[in-house]
RNA sequence: GGCGGAGUAGCCAAAUGGUAAGGCAAUGGUUUGCAAAACCGUCAUGCGAGGGUUCGAUUCCCUCCUCCGCCUCCA
């Protein structure tokens, strides 16, 4: 497949280095609380991005760290009154319950920072032998942005702006560290006592790693000095993705990730998303509302990743029609298949163009017209060409990740008995002709939240809004 | 200020130098006791504004307007 990169800024083929698997990290979550539906946007994306390469044939291994120690987590486990680690160990379940509702494969290693302090401080080493890294009075050590004459290539910053940034800094904190240059960034920080518990023993004296180098030394651990793609939030361009370059290449003297995969950020109502706005939704409110992690996904891959994609609530009811008229499409395909027919066709027929836009730059929303397109042009299909078609389907929905509704219809066993019975008495006082009766019961029905509907030997009932 | 991105119907959102996918909503019809559901249709002479190049531009170039992100630890 073709996918844009950030570095050289064009599109260019996915082939895996070695050959044989396309091995890919991704910047996790920091465990203090939620992620929100922006973290799952990035999240979502990568995870589509996993699922097309092995769709189409391709190995991988995928690898996202969870970022367990930084001044988050040390706050506000402190402000829960737990240690770090029960903390961050609550909130990485959590995760990995979100994760599962939106369908996302569970990376083959998912690292933890405070599992790594060895590595970590392995590299730090190695930067300060090499001459790329100094310790400062306080006990920390600081990376020299000066020794690595690639800096700045990833997010495009050249000498200039980068002066700029130390005259503004000079300006605001100059007395706070105590850097060479103002642009240096910290590699291993000094043990300070609002750290509480949270320290270990180094070279330097007492203290933690910083955030970049957590993920340049778990890469370094579990996937090498080569590796065939990074990804996170645009946001983390500069300075994290950018640091990371500057710790790996000069560490390992490596080319480091030969691509750059960033998804662009989430806007809600048009705005930016934040908890003062009050529209910063975490799956859990969503649920709140009636929405599932279904429908939410359904949402986040309904814009081109690197466009904006702006949120709303009404979007997330859209999807909920659209995931059920896929899957009517899915049944009507299903119904038309030869029964004894053998799925071996490896071409998607009808969803040939779909599964092109998801190659060429992982278009999804391109995918999904697509998808449209090609169940109403599966009308026409023999039995074997429809047997094809939905295997064709099928592979592209899971390229995306989509698992479609079972039907609208609620099992009978959650229709409360109250309902049931009212929907009875409706059905009874229709089959005697008695509309007035039948409106009236009708009516209660809705006041309870059930939606009737009815078919030629008998009603069905559907839950009308949020449960 | 620097760097990067975006402006397409009521909403969400693709593609494309040759006349605008798809979804939601809306709406007409069939059906239904009436609705809902289902089924069959309709729904941008237009792609932020103004110029330019071209036989032809939403698509390329220039100018302008608006919005958004990053600029030291936020996906």
């Amino acid at each position: 497949m073709r996918l844009f990169d950030t570095l050289t800024r064009t599109e260019r083929n996915l082939e895996p280095i070695d050959g044989t698997t396309f091995r890919f990290y991704c910047c996790g979550p920091t465990v203090y609380g939620p992620a929100h539906i922006g973290n799952f946007r990035t999240f979502v994306l990568q995870d589509v991005l996993r699922r097309t390469l092995e769709t189409g044939g391709t190995r991988t291994l995928h690898v996202r760290n969870i970022t367990d120690v930084d001044d988050k987590t040390i706050r506000d486990s402190q402000k829960a009154g737990q240690s770090l680690q029960s903390f961050t160990a609550g909130w990485t379940e959590k995760f990995h319950a979100d994760c599962e509702k939106l369908g996302l494969l569970l990376p083959h290693i998912e690292p933890g920072a405070v599992d790594h302090i060895p590595q970590q401080i392995a590299m730090i080493g190695t930067l300060v032998e090499k001459g790329h890294a100094y310790p400062s009075d306080d006990g920390s050590v600081y990376f020299k942005i000066s020794s690595f004459p690639g800096y700045g290539r990833l997010s495009h910053l050249d000498e200039r702006e980068l002066d700029l940034g130390k005259t503004q800094n000079a300006r605001s904190s100059s007395d706070e560290y105590e850097k060479d240059s103002l642009s240096d960034f910290v590699l291993w920080k000094g043990r300070k006592p609002e750290d509480g518990d949270s320290f270990w023993p180094s070279p330097w004296g007492e203290g933690r790693p910083g955030w970049h180098l957590e993920c340049s030394a778990m890469i370094q651990e579990y996937l090498g000095d080569s590796f065939d793609l990074h990804s996170g939030g645009v946001d983390l361009v500069f300075p994290h993705h950018e640091n990371e370059i500057a710790q790996s290449e000069c560490a390992c003297g490596g080319r480091f990730a030969a691509h750059w995969f960033h998804i662009t950020h989430l806007l809600v109502d048009g705005g930016k998303m934040s908890k003062s706005l009050g529209n910063l939704y975490t799956l859990e409110d969503l649920a709140a509302r009636g929405h599932t992690a279904m429908e939410v996904r359904y949402v986040l891959i309904g814009a081109h990743y690197r466009k904006p994609l702006n949120f709303t609530l009404d979007s997330l009811s859209g999807a909920r029609e659209a995931l059920a008229k896929l899957a009517k499409g899915a049944r009507q395909l299903a119904s038309k298949c030869e029964p004894d027919t053998r799925l071996t066709s490896a071409d998607f027929g009808p969803f040939q163009a779909a599964w092109d836009s998801l190659n060429h730059d992982l278009n999804t929303p391109g995918a999904l017209g697509g998808i449209f397109t090609g169940l109403r042009d599966s009308a026409s299909l023999s039995g074997h060409e429809a047997a094809a078609a939905l295997a064709g389907f099928n592979r592209l929905l899971r390229a995306l990740g989509l698992t479609l509704p079972e039907g609208t219809v609620q099992a009978t066993s959650e229709i409360p008995d109250s309902v049931k019975s009212l929907a009875d008495a409706r059905w009874a006082a229709r089959l005697a002709k008695n509309w007035a009766e039948s409106d009236i019961l009708r009516g209660q029905l809705v006041e309870q939240g059930w939606l009737v509907k009815d078919g030629k030997d008998g009603y069905t009932l559907e839950s009308a809004s949020a449960p």
